[in-house]
DNA sequence: TGTACATCAGTGAACGCGCGTTCACTGATGTAC
DNA sequence: TGTACATCAGTGAACGCGCGTTCACTGATGTAC
């Protein structure tokens, strides 16, 4: 049966959306396209009017799961809420951990974008990108450090977030503490380096 | 046709050392019985005969990939072969990078362990804490820093290390250049952290 | 505004394919005499 | 030491299943008059 012009567009969001909490929590090969379709409400079979392979939405649903974790932080990095430290804290919660469908898509992709169509990988490093920026803007300044310390700043400290939330998740189901641990380590190191840590002299 | 015990024991093992390269090169999903068995020059019929499961494979495969990778490592830790500027610099290089089925098994599995059978949960848990410590006995001692204290660090970086070359595997098909700043930041980054810095006050 | 009909979003059966696993069979090994 | 035979590692066909994708069909939408 048709549906309006509108709810089509709806349908098609939902089929996004779905495909973004579902590839984020599985990965992109584990989920099929007629659970995804299901999950937005849908049967399988219409999915092809909207999108040319499942690969295409993979990429569509990488920038969506981007824009969405990118978004929830606040623009003013000078307010509490926007600042480096309510950022850390959040990414380096155990309900971030617990939830990766509504997490990071770096932490949850990660690893297996290199073997993804290139069309996911270009919304991905273009995403990553969007992240080193969006760390770098909140480093506190670091007296004698030029804009090149402060971006390989930022690179370390996503890396160190994006490696050790992979770890805490995997150490999770057989070793809780052992993922808490990691948790907790890594909020220590990365509050020092984010208040000029990671080298710093502490002037 | 039977074989000699001692030859089905090679055999076996060359399943093992095939998996383990296969499944850092492509993930355990995207490699399948027949694939792995071939590449040990054997017909897949026999496999069962050797293994409970491809999942029993996956964790004997995930246990000897972290041996393998633990033992290049010297065990003097003063040698300048075992110090921890060599295992960084090793780690952080292009060669490891574009060779993810000789490589770090965190770095290659850690994104698809938390979905896979327990057994490859618990070989991987044990190999993570062993590169803990392998890094942990190689960090300088720092002036009023516990035993805590450089687990913390021992824990930052390696989840550095991990994350980062995640990263810089996932943008190299796309974007080598920004694959590779990612491994020269994190050498310059770790470099100064290794020697004392992260949060260190250089004294 | 009301009617007739072309459009097309969505349905559900079907396709070809690759996967993990099973199994009857083969023939070299290694043991019993 | 030599022979007869039971064992069993490895072979290759076959299985059931789930996947991505296709397609004939349905019926509400939205346009032309």
């Amino acid at each position: 049966m048709k549906v309006s012009k509108e709810k089509a567009a709806e349908n098609r969001a939902a089929i996004v959306k779905a495909a973004g909490r579902l590839f984020r929590e599985r990965g992109f090969d584990r989920v099929g396209v007629a659970e995804i379709t299901k999950a937005a409400g849908l049967t399988h079979g219409g999915f092809y009017g909207h999108f040319a392979s499942k690969d295409a939405l993979a990429a569509e649903a990488c920038e969506t799961a981007f824009a969405e974790s990118l978004d929830r932080l606040p623009a003013d990095a000078a307010s509490p809420e926007g600042s480096l430290d309510a950022f850390l804290t959040r990414y380096l919660s155990d309900r971030h951990r617990d939830r990766p469908d509504a997490g990071c898509p770096m932490a949850a992709f990660a690893g297996e974008v290199a073997r993804q169509d290139p069309a996911v990988q270009e919304r991905f490093g273009a995403g990553v990108e969007r992240f080193f920026a969006a760390v770098e803007k909140r480093l506190p300044e670091r007296s004698g450090e030029g804009d090149a310390g402060r971006r390989d700043r930022a690179i370390a400290i996503v890396s160190a977030l994006v490696g050790g939330m992979a770890l805490a998740r995997a150490t999770a189901p057989t070793d809780p503490e052992r993922s808490a641990e990691i948790l907790a380590a890594l909020r220590r190191q990365l509050g020092i380096l984010g208040d000029g840590g990671l080298g710093d002299d502490g002037a």
